[in-house]
RNA sequence: GCUGCUAUAGCUCAGUCGGUAGAGCGCAUCCUUGGUAAGGAUGAGGUCGCCAGUUCAAAUCUGGCUAGCAGCUCCA
C-alpha cells in the first residue's frame, strides 16, 4: 500500500483504527455521562466496534441516543490522544485508583515484562495497546451509529458476570454510513427466518416447543429434493447406504463416550439414576449407530476403504437461548457418513470427501461464501473435553494438516474447537446477520474404533485399527435451506423450488387447457400447479412474482388458438409464446443442469 | 443457560389516563371474463400467548411460565 494510501479507510489497519478510536470515544462519553460505570474492553471489530461496560442500570435506545450525542461533541472537541507508558506495578495502582476493577485484572494477567501502554484523551484514560488515530476530530460527527445494546459474559466466560456491550459503527462520512446501514436493512429482508416463514418453507409452534420448526410443504419438498440428490451423488462415489435407528441404551453412547461427554445435550428417555430399568436416548449424532454395519462381521483390508453413507435424523438437547429459525435447532437431518480406512487411503479419502463436499456447496450455490476453518484440540483441555493422548491429537491433526496443505485449502485455525475424539476442518457460513455456523465437516478420527473393537485383518495377517472419516456432504438440510432462502432471497434456482411454474388462464375458458397443461408439466416431473381463480391476470402474476415462483404460463384465447403458452419469468422478462413442447425442453434443461440462474 | 427486548384476527400493526377491541392485507360469497405486479361489493374471523395477583373493573398494572427476536456462552 503506498504512503498517500495509508491514512484512508480501505486500508484495513486504517480502518480497524478508526473503529477503535471510536470505541474510546464511546467510552469517553459514557464515563461522562455516568461516571459510575465500569469499563470493560473495547476492541474494533470486522464491521465497526464494541465496548463492554458494567452498569447499574440497563443501557436502553434512549441511553444510546444521550452517548451518541456526547460522542458527537467529543469528535467536534478535536482531542488529541496521547500515548503514555506505565511500569506494571504503577499501572495497578492507577487503574485502583482509578477505580477500574476490570482493568486491574486485566493488567494483572498480562506478562511480567509486558509494555503496559494507556491512551489518554482530555479527562479520557483507557489502559489499551493502541495504534489510535491522532485526534478524535478524525472521526465524523455524523458518520457512526451505535446499533446495539446487549448482554456479553466477562472474558467470555458465562460463570462469570454478565456486563453490557454497545455495538457502534462508523465511518469517515454521512453518506457512507447511511449506504452501510441501507445495505444492513436489504440484508435482513432476506433472513430466512422472516422470509422463510413468509414464503411458507416453515413454521413453529409454541406447543411443540423451541428448536423443533415444521417443515411446511414448500419447504419440504426442498429438502426432499436435495435429499434424493445428495444420496443419488453419494451412491455414484461408493458410498453404500444405511439406515440406522433413531435411539438406543446408554450402554452404546457409554462406549462412544457420548455418555460422558454429551449428556447435557442428550434427550434421554428413562431414568439414568436407576440401572435396573433399561434407559434409552435419542442419537445426537450417527457414528455409534453406523459403526455396527462395520462390525457385523469381522473385515479385511480388502473391504476398506468403507463409505457408508445415511439421511441421518439427529436429536440434540440445545440450551433454550441457542434457537435459531431452522439454522440452530433440536431436531435436524444430515447427510452423515462414516469412512472406515486404512491409514493408507487417508489422505485420497479425506480429498475425496472435501471433493464432494465443495461439489456438493458449489452446485447449490453456496462456495464461494464459505470459509475453511482447521478446528483443533485444546491441550490445556485434555481429559476433560478432549479423550486421547497428545501424541494421538498431535499424529491426528499433523496429518490433517499435511493433507490441507497438500491440498492447498485456504483455512484458519480454530483452536479448541475440535470434536472430542480427533479435529475437525469445518466450512463455514454466515448468516445475514454475519453470524457464522458450520455448514459441513470433516473430521478424522483416531479413537473411537479403538473403543468399537473395530478392526480389519491386514494383508500381512495382523489385526489393525482403521482410521475413520466422519463427514457432511452438505450438511445439515435445515440449516443449508435457511441459507440458500438468504442466498437466494428466497428465489431459489429452478431445481430446488417447491413450485417451479404457476399456469395462469386468463378466463374461464382456458381453465381446461391450463390444468391440462399443468398435468402434462407434472408428469415430466416439472413442478406445475395451476391459479384457476377469478382474478386479474395482473393480480396473479403479482402473486406469484412474490412467491418468486420462477415461471409463470399465461394461458388466453390467443395460446389455445395456437397450440402455445405464454411464458414470463420472475424477473420479469417476457419470453413470449411457445409451444408447450419447447417449454418442457427448456424446464427439463434448466433442472438437469442445476443452473444456479435465478 | 445468561442479558435486554417482544407477544392484540392467518399476516403486518393501531388501541390515549385501567371501563372486556380496530385498520390494511389475506380468507369466504357474489358481481366482473379481464393479456403481464393489486377490479368491485358483501361477509366471516379475536377468552388480547398462558397462569396467578392488584382492582368495583385488566389487552392495559405486578409476578411467574411459554414462545419469538438480538447478542453472549455453547454448538452442526
Amino acid at each position: 500500500m503506498s504512503e498517500e494510501n495509508l491514512y484512508t479507510f480501505e486500508n484495513p489497519e486504517y480502518r480497524k483504527t478508526f473503529w477503535h478510536t471510536s470505541s474510546h470515544v464511546m467510552a469517553q462519553a459514557v464515563k461522562r455521562l455516568w461516571p459510575e460505570v465500569k469499563l470493560a474492553i473495547g476492541p474494533a471489530i470486522d464491521e465497526g466496534w464494541y465496548y463492554d461496560f458494567d452498569a447499574p442500570f440497563s443501557f436502553t435506545p434512549d441511553h444510546l441516543s444521550q452517548i451518541e450525542a456526547e460522542m458527537k461533541k467529543i469528535i467536534k472537541e478535536r482531542i488529541r490522544l496521547e500515548r503514555t507508558e506505565k511500569p506494571r506495578a504503577e499501572a495497578i495502582a492507577y487503574m485502583e485508583s482509578m477505580q477500574e476493577p476490570y482493568k486491574v485484572e486485566l493488567i494483572e494477567d498480562l506478562p511480567e515484562d509486558a509494555v503496559i501502554s494507556f491512551y489518554t484523551q482530555g479527562e479520557f484514560t483507557d489502559l489499551c495497546a493502541g495504534p489510535h488515530l491522532d485526534h478524535t476530530g478524525r472521526l465524523r460527527h455524523n458518520g457512526f451509529k451505535l446499533t446495539k445494546s446487549c448482554g456479553a459474559y466477562w472474558r467470555g466466560d458465562s460463570n462469570r458476570k454478565m456486563l453490557q456491550r454497545i455495538y457502534g459503527i462508523g465511518f469517515p462520512t454521512k453518506d457512507e454510513l447511511d449506504a452501510y446501514l441501507a445495505a444492513q436493512e436489504e440484508a435482513l429482508k432476506r433472513d430466512h427466518n422472516k422470509l422463510g416463514r413468509e414464503l411458507e418453507f416453515f413454521t413453529t409452534v409454541e406447543e411443540i416447543g423451541q428448536g423443533l420448526p415444521i417443515l411446511l410443504p414448500k419447504g419440504a419438498r426442498v429438502i426432499q429434493t436435495l435429499q434424493r440428490w445428495v444420496e443419488d451423488e453419494e451412491q455414484k462415489r461408493g458410498y453404500l447406504l444405511t439406515k440406522t435407528p433413531l435411539m438406543a441404551k446408554s450402554d452404546l453412547y457409554k462406549i462412544s463416550g457420548h455418555w460422558d461427554h454429551y449428556l447435557d445435550g442428550m434427550f434421554v428417555l428413562g431414568d439414568p439414576a436407576d440401572e435396573t430399568k433399561e434407559c434409552f436416548a435419542l442419537r445426537p449424532m450417527t457414528c455409534p449407530f453406523q459403526y455396527q454395519v462395520y462390525l457385523n462381521r469381522a473385515r479385511s483390508y480388502r473391504d476398506l476403504p468403507m463409505r457408508l453413507g445415511e439421511t441421518s435424523t439427529l436429536f440434540r438437547n440445545e440450551d433454550s437461548g441457542e434457537m435459531h429459525g431452522l439454522i440452530r435447532v433440536r431436531q435436524f437431518t444430515i447427510s452423515e457418513g462414516h469412512l472406515v480406512l486404512r491409514p493408507d487411503q487417508l489422505e485420497e479419502e479425506f480429498r475425496g470427501c472435501l471433493e464432494l463436499a465443495k461439489y456438493c456447496l458449489d452446485t447449490v450455490g453456496m462456495l464461494e461464501n464459505c470459509t475453511f476453518r482447521f478446528s483443533q484440540w485444546d491441550p490445556a483441555r485434555a481429559g476433560i473435553k478432549y479423550e486421547g493422548t497428545a501424541e494421538q491429537w498431535e499424529e491426528a491433526q499433523r496429518v490433517m494438516g499435511e493433507i490441507l496443505d497438500n491440498l492447498g485449502v485456504e483455512y484458519t485455525i480454530g483452536i479448541d474447537e475440535a470434536a472430542f475424539y480427533g479435529p475437525k476442518l469445518d466450512i463455514q457460513y454466515k448468516n445475514v446477520f454475519g453470524k457464522e455456523d458450520t455448514i459441513v465437516t470433516i473430521q478424522i478420527d483416531m479413537l473411537l474404533a479403538q473403543k468399537f473393537g473395530m478392526e480389519y485383518v491386514d494383508a500381512d495377517g495382523q489385526k489393525k485399527t482403521p482410521y475413520i472419516i466422519h463427514r457432511t456432504s452438505l450438511g445439515c438440510y435445515e440449516r443449508t435451506l435457511a441459507y440458500l432462502i438468504e442466498r437466494y432471497a428466497g428465489a431459489l434456482p429452478l431445481w430446488m423450488m417447491p413450485t417451479q411454474v404457476r399456469v395462469m388462464p386468463i378466463t374461464d375458458r382456458a381453465h381446461e387447457y391450463s390444468k391440462k397443461l399443468a398435468d402434462q408439466l407434472n408428469a415430466m416431473n416439472i413442478h406445475a400447479e395451476t391459479d384457476c381463480r377469478s382474478e386479474k391476470l395482473g393480480y396473479k402474476i403479482r402473486e406469484a412474482q412474490l412467491q418468486k415462483i420462477p415461471y409463470m404460463l399465461v394461458i388466453g384465447d390467443r395460446d389455445m388458438e395456437n397450440g402455445t403458452v405464454s411464458v414470463r419469468t420472475r424477473k420479469g422478462e417476457d419470453l413470449g409464446a411457445m409451444t408447450p413442447e419447447e417449454f418442457t425442453a427448456k424446464c427439463l434443461m434448466e433442472i438437469a443442469t442445476k443452473s444456479k440462474e435465478v
